[in-house]
DNA sequence: AAATCGTGGTT
DNA sequence: TAACCAAGATT
C-alpha cells in the first residue's frame, strides 16, 4: 500500500494520465487500424484467452480469406477451422461461423445486449466492440482491467469474484462522458498486458502510481498463489501404419476438438507386444496427454476402423483439413529424435 | 457455480 | 521442467 499521502486522484483525472500515456506507448495492431464491427469482433473472439502475438498472424490470414461477414458466412465450417487451426479453444471459431451466418442475415447489432445474443459473445467481449467499433460507453471488465481496476482500488484478485459489480462500475465510470470510449478501453487493456503485469508489474514506469492502492506491493499480495488442481493424466495409443507411407486421420471427440482431425487412436497403454518406437506429451486446459506411438500392419488398422470416418493423409503432405495440436506433434515426430541431456 | 475448453511462450 | 499465464464464454 501507498504511505500516508495516499490520495487517488477521480476517474476523469486518471482516465486522461491513461490516454496521454496510451497516446505515447500504444503498439500499432492490425485492429486498430481499421476499427469496423467486423475487425473488431473478429479480434476480439481470437484474443479471448490468447496474447497479442499469437493472434497476429492468424488475424491478417483470416481477414484475407475472409474479408468481410458474407464471406465468413458463406464458407464451409471446415475452412474456418483450417485457418483457426493451431489457435486453440475451437468453439470460438464455430460461434464466430455460427453468429456469422445471423449477421448476414439479420445484420451488426447496434447494442451490448445485441452482440450479447450472438454465440461466443459475452458482456466483456460486446462492450469491446461496442465501444471500439461503435463509440458507445460500454464497459469491459477482461483479465487485464480486472487486474489494473482491483489493483488500483486494493481490491485482491482473491477478492474480485469474476463478476465483482464494483469492478464493472468502475469501468463503466473510465468510459462514461469518454471523448474515445473504445480508445479508454484499448488503453486499460494496453496498461494491464505492458505495465500493469500479473507477476511483476512495472510500477515505476505506471502514471498511476501515485494513485495506485497497490503500487509497491509484495508479490504475494498482487498475485496470491492460486489453487492448484492437480492434472489429470490420460493415456492414449496412436497406431500408425508400419510402412510409414502416412496416416490415418479420425475426428476429433465431442466437445474437446470438435471438427479437428486427430491421428488414429485408442484409449490407454500399448498392449502386449506392441512396442512403442516414440511418445509425445500434450498438454490441455486441465488435464495432460501421453500418446503412445505404435506401429502396426495397415490392413489391421483399417479393420480396427471399421466403419469410422477417417481420411488418409499421405507423409509429407500438407493436411487440407485442421489438426489437433497432438495431432501435428506426432507428425512432427521422428524417430532420430533422441532428447539430448544438457553437459 | 465449478468445470470445460488449446496452445505456445515464459519463468 | 513443471507450473503458470494470456483481450472469456458456456453449461
Amino acid at each position: 500500500m501507498n504511505p500516508s499521502s495516499f490520495s487517488p486522484r477521480p476517474t476523469e483525472r486518471l482516465r486522461d494520465d491513461l490516454l496521454v500515456w496510451y497516446k505515447e506507448v500504444s503498439r500499432s495492431l492490425p485492429w486498430r487500424i481499421n476499427r469496423t464491427p467486423y475487425r473488431v469482433w473478429v479480434s476480439e473472439i481470437m484474443l479471448q484467452q490468447t496474447t497479442v502475438r499469437a493472434v497476429l498472424g492468424y488475424f491478417e490470414r483470416f481477414l484475407e480469406r475472409f474479408p468481410d461477414v458474407d464471406s465468413l458466412a458463406e464458407a464451409p465450417v471446415e475452412d474456418v477451422l483450417k485457418l483457426w487451426e493451431g489457435l486453440g479453444y475451437y468453439q470460438r471459431a464455430r460461434n464466430l461461423h455460427k453468429a456469422a451466418r445471423i449477421i448476414a442475415s439479420g445484420g451488426f447489432p447496434e447494442t451490448v445486449e445485441g452482440w450479447m445474443n450472438l454465440p461466443g459473445v459475452g458482456r466483456s467481449t460486446a462492450g469491446a466492440v461496442c465501444s471500439i467499433a461503435l463509440g458507445q460507453e460500454t464497459p469491459i471488465l477482461d483479465a487485464n482491467v480486472r487486474r489494473v481496476l482491483g489493483r488500483l482500488r486494493g481490491i485482491s484478485p482473491g477478492d474480485a469474484v469474476r463478476e465483482s459489480p464494483d469492478l464493472w462500475e468502475l469501468s463503466k465510470a473510465f468510459v462514461t462522458e469518454a471523448s474515445d470510449p473504445g480508445e479508454v478501453n484499448q488503453a486499460l487493456m494496453e496498461i494491464g498486458a505492458v505495465v500493469c503485469l500479473t507477476r511483476k508489474p512495472l510500477c515505476t514506469v505506471c502514471p498511476w502510481s501515485l494513485d495506485c492502492a497497490s503500487c509497491g506491493a509484495p508479490e504475494e499480495i498482487l498475485n496470491p498463489p492460486r489453487k492448484k488442481k492437480e492434472k489429470q493424466i490420460r493415456i492414449r495409443t496412436a497406431l500408425i501404419p508400419s510402412d510409414e507411407s502416412g496416416y490415418f486421420l479420425v475426428q476429433g471427440r465431442d466437445r474437446l476438438l470438435e471438427g479437428l482431425w486427430d491421428v488414429f487412436s485408442v484409449s490407454g497403454p500399448p498392449g502386449e507386444g506392441q512396442m512403442p518406437f516414440g511418445k509425445v506429451l500434450h498438454e490441455y486446459s486441465h488435464f495432460r496427454e501421453e500418446v503412445f506411438l505404435v506401429r502396426e500392419e495397415r490392413s489391421l488398422l483399417e479393420a480396427a476402423l471399421g466403419e469410422t470416418s477417417s481420411l488418409w493423409l499421405a507423409k509429407g503432405e500438407e493436411s487440407p483439413v485442421a489438426l489437433t495440436g497432438v495431432a501435428r506433434k506426432i507428425l512432427r515426430f521422428r524417430d532420430s529424435q533422441k532428447k539430448r541431456k544438457k553437459p
